[in-house]
DNA sequence: TTGCAAAACATGTATATACAAGTTATACTA
DNA sequence: TAGTATAACTTGTATATACATGTTTTGCAA
C-alpha cells in the first residue's frame, strides 16, 4: 500500500481499536497528526474523513475528533461482506452446503433483473448456511455469465467472493440492498430448520463492479430469530438550500 | 447557503434527479464542471464525493462520474429520517396517536442506555403510526431531559424532530441502529393491528447530537408485512494493508 | 487495413497557502 | 474577584500546483 492517507487511516483505526487515547476519547489535532506522520494537513484530513464516514470518529468544529464508542450494538455488519468473511470474523463454527448449482440457459425470469440479453445464460447457486448445527440461512445467487464464466461446487463451498476478487480479479464497487419480511416458501421450509417460524427475513442485493457493471443478484433468506443488521447512519440535512 | 461545494452538490443532485445527462448517464468532467461553476477543481471534487457517498454517482478512474440508477429498489430509507418527513415525502395519508407521554422520575431501566445519572428524569413517548386505516408502527422514544426539557402532546403529534431542530436548535449528528425480529409483546398486540402476525420487526436506535452527546433512544416496532429497509453500501476492502 | 505508440484527457494523490469560523485558555480591566 | 475581551488554539472552506495513474483517441507505421 503506497497511498499515504490510506496507511494513516489504517494506522489510526488500529490505534482506536487498541484503545489508545482511552482517557480523552479524542484524536490528536490535525496539526499534531500532520507532524506525527510527516505529511500535509490535507492528507491527514482525508484519513480522518474516512474514519468519520465509517463511523469511527465524529469531527466537532473547533474542538477536534471524538472517538465514537461502538460497543453499544457491538460491531456493524453493514457494507458488503460475504458470509465466509463474516464467519471468519466471528469465529463461528459454520458450514456451507451447495444445494443447487446450474447454468440457466434461457427464458429465465432473472434476465431482466440482471439486465442481460434474452437467451444469455445466468449462473445460479443456492447455498444453505449452517451455524452451530442449525440450518439458518438460504443464499440464492445469480451471476451474469459474461463476468463469471465458470463456477464449481468447490468455489461455492469456499467463497465465491474470494474467487471473484483474487482469481477473476474483478473489483466489487457497491450494492443496492432491500430488507423485507416474507412468508417462507416451500423451498425455505424444505432447506432450512425453520422450527415453526412463520416469517423469513429476506435481504435482496444488486451488486455492481467498480466500473458500475451489474454482475450479481443475491437473495439472502434468514430465519428471523437469527437475523441481525447493524448500521451507522448520519443525519441527512433535508432542507434543500437556496 | 454560502458553502460553494454544497450548493454545487445540490445543483448537481437536482439535475441528476431531473434526468439531465440522460443519454450518457455521465456527469461532465471535473474540469468542465470547474469552468461551469467558476470554481477550482478541488471544490468540484468535494461536491462529487458527496454525491458518491450518498449513492448518486460512481466515480471511475480515468473515465468520469457515472450516474447510478436508483429506480431498482426505488429510493433509500437509510439515514436518519423521521416518520413525519417520510410520510410527507411519500404523500401518505398517515396519522399519529400519542398513547403515552410521561416524565420517568427515577429507577427506570433506561438510565444506563441513555447514560444519564441515577435519578435523572427521562422523557418517554409512545406513539402509534396509522397508515391507510391500519395501526402499523409503534414508536417508543426516550429522551435525556438535559437536552429535551419539555415535551407536549401537540409536539409529539406533529414532529418531535422538527421541534428539536427548529425550536431547541439542536443539531442531530448520527445514529447507531440495530434491526432485529422479535415476538410481539402484550403492548404490541394491544396497540397495533397485528392481524395474526407472530413476529415484529424492531429497529433500535441510539441518536447522538453533532457534538457526540447521546440524547435519544428509540425503538420503532413494525408489523412485518409493512416493513421495508433500503440501503446503499460500498464494498469495504477487508485486506488491511501494510 | 491493421496494429501500436503517443498524445490527449479523465480521475487520484500530495502539498502549500490563506482565510473563515467555532472553542478554549489567557490575561487584562473594572 | 468577576467579567470580558483577546489570543491561541481547533476544524472548515477555497484555491493553486504538480505529478501519478487509468482510459480513450489520434495518427503514424508496417
Amino acid at each position: 500500500m503506497q497511498k499515504k492517507y490510506l496507511t494513516i487511516y489504517h494506522d489510526l483505526l488500529n490505534k482506536i481499536q487498541a484503545n489508545a487515547w482511552e482517557e480523552t476519547a479524542m484524536l490528536p489535532s490535525e496539526n499534531e497528526l500532520s507532524i506525527l506522520y510527516a505529511t500535509s494537513r490535507e492528507t491527514i484530513r482525508k484519513a480522518l474523513n474516512l474514519l468519520a464516514q465509517n463511523g469511527y470518529i465524529q469531527k466537532v468544529h473547533g474542538k477536534g475528533s471524538v472517538i465514537i464508542n461502538r460497543n453499544k450494538f457491538s460491531f456493524p455488519v453493514s457494507g458488503i461482506v460475504s458470509f465466509r468473511e463474516l464467519a471468519d470474523k466471528l469465529d463461528l463454527s459454520s458450514k456451507t452446503y451447495v444445494e443447487n448449482l446450474v447454468r440457466l440457459e434461457s427464458g429465465n425470469s432473472f434476465e431482466d433483473t440482471l439486465e442481460v440479453d434474452k437467451g444469455e445464460p445466468i449462473w445460479h447457486v443456492a447455498r444453505v448456511r449452517e451455524m452451530s448445527g442449525e440450518r439458518i440461512i438460504l443464499d440464492k445467487d445469480y451471476f451474469n455469465e459474461n463476468y463469471i464464466p465458470l463456477l464449481s461446487k468447490e468455489i461455492c463451498e469456499h467463497s465465491i467472493y474470494e474467487y471473484i476478487e483474487t482469481k477473476l480479479e474483478l473489483v466489487i464497487g457497491f450494492a443496492q440492498k432491500e430488507i423485507i419480511v416474507e412468508e417462507p416458501t416451500a423451498e425455505d421450509r424444505d432447506l432450512l430448520d425453520l422450527e415453526g417460524f412463520s416469517n423469513i427475513v429476506v435481504i435482496k442485493s444488486l451488486v455492481y463492479l467498480e466500473d458500475t457493471r451489474l454482475f450479481q443478484y443475491n437473495e439472502s433468506r434468514h430465519r428471523p430469530d437469527k437475523f441481525r443488521f447493524v448500521d451507522f447512519a448520519r443525519r441527512v440535512k433535508s432542507g434543500t438550500p437556496l
